[in-house]
DNA sequence: AACCGGCACAACCGCGACCGC
DNA sequence: CGCGGTCGCGGTTGTGCCGGT
């Protein structure tokens, strides 16, 4: 339906992003925001494909990303949601912030299937597992069908227009309940004294916008003494690194990601 | 020290939904 | 209304790390 055939990526990059990537995808998006995932890579001059570039702000560039370990009460959580939801890992991770659904499936998987599993549950129905019976399909009671199913429950919120990614999902990620602590949390990590949240939203009514951000990231950064973005604006140039040295130490990448983690 | 297996997680793939023309 | 393009989701695979032998 639609789909361009395979061979369209002949030319494209794929396997693991390197931090030249990272770094110029991130700093695409937050000075221009998210329009077309098609030419994001193009504008970004990424040899990647559009689709490979939206999974890479998804699930690991995005600011707010919490990435440590689930706490106990989070796989509750996962598994209450889990037993009304199905595998429906997005909607589930709608319900945390900085989490998600490629996080949360691949905890599923690893760790919480197995707890359940301990506890004597199945996995698949959250039911007691009988031993004396057939193993059924795992998939049939796990993958209720996603049309019928928004009448369901009050839970099941599937309201999100999908319309502007960086004025809806991202305003919503950043400043989404939870995110408020996390936020201070960093910020007083950093030695942040404030961050006009306020300021963000205003420029357009309810709107974050690109250069928002690239403001509030400015400030951020002239907190940080030890920063790499002593500039007062993001520019694609200032993260042209230098190719004939492609070692480029880790210690370097993580205070970049210090710095943003907390936008 | 070398090998191996398990684990965790990043990344890819394919499909369906959605949207604009 | 049909078609083509794009996006989002869920399942699966690939790969690096780590602990045990």
């Amino acid at each position: 339906m639609g789909r361009k055939p395979c061979c369209e990526k002949i030319g494209l990059k794929r396997g693991p992003w390197t931090i030249e990537e990272d770094h110029r995808l991130m700093n695409f998006i937050l000075n221009n925001g998210i329009h077309c995932w098609r030419i994001v890579p193009k504008l970004a001059g990424l040899l990647r494909w559009g689709k490979s570039c939206r999974l890479r702000w998804i699930n690991y560039l995005r600011p707010d990303l919490k990435r440590g370990g689930f706490t106990d009460a989070e796989e509750d959580r996962i598994m209450e949601l889990h037993s009304q939801l199905g595998n429906r890992w997005s909607k589930i991770a709608s319900h945390f912030s900085g989490r998600t659904d490629n996080e949360i499936k691949n905890h599923w998987n690893t760790k919480i299937k197995k707890k359940m599993k301990h506890l004597g549950l199945d996995p698949a129905t959250h039911k007691p597992i009988d031993n004396t019976t057939h193993h059924t399909d795992p998939n049939q009671d796990t993958k209720p069908k996603m049309c019928s199913s928004t009448n369901e429950g009050e839970e099941i919120n599937d309201q999100t227009p999908k319309d502007d990614v960086i004025t809806e999902t991202t305003k919503a990620l950043i400043l989404s309940g939870s995110d408020e602590e996390l936020l201070a949390k960093n910020c007083k990590t950093l030695g942040v004294e404030e961050i006009d949240l306020e300021s963000l939203f205003e420029p357009q009514g309810n709107e974050i916008t690109s250069s928002s951000l690239s403001s509030l990231y400015s400030n951020i950064s002239r907190s940080e003494s030890s920063s790499h973005f002593a500039e007062d604006s993001i520019s694609l140039d200032q993260w042209d690194l230098d190719m004939t040295d492609p070692f480029v130490p880790w210690d370097h990448f993580a205070n970049f990601d210090d710095n943003l983690f907390f936008l």
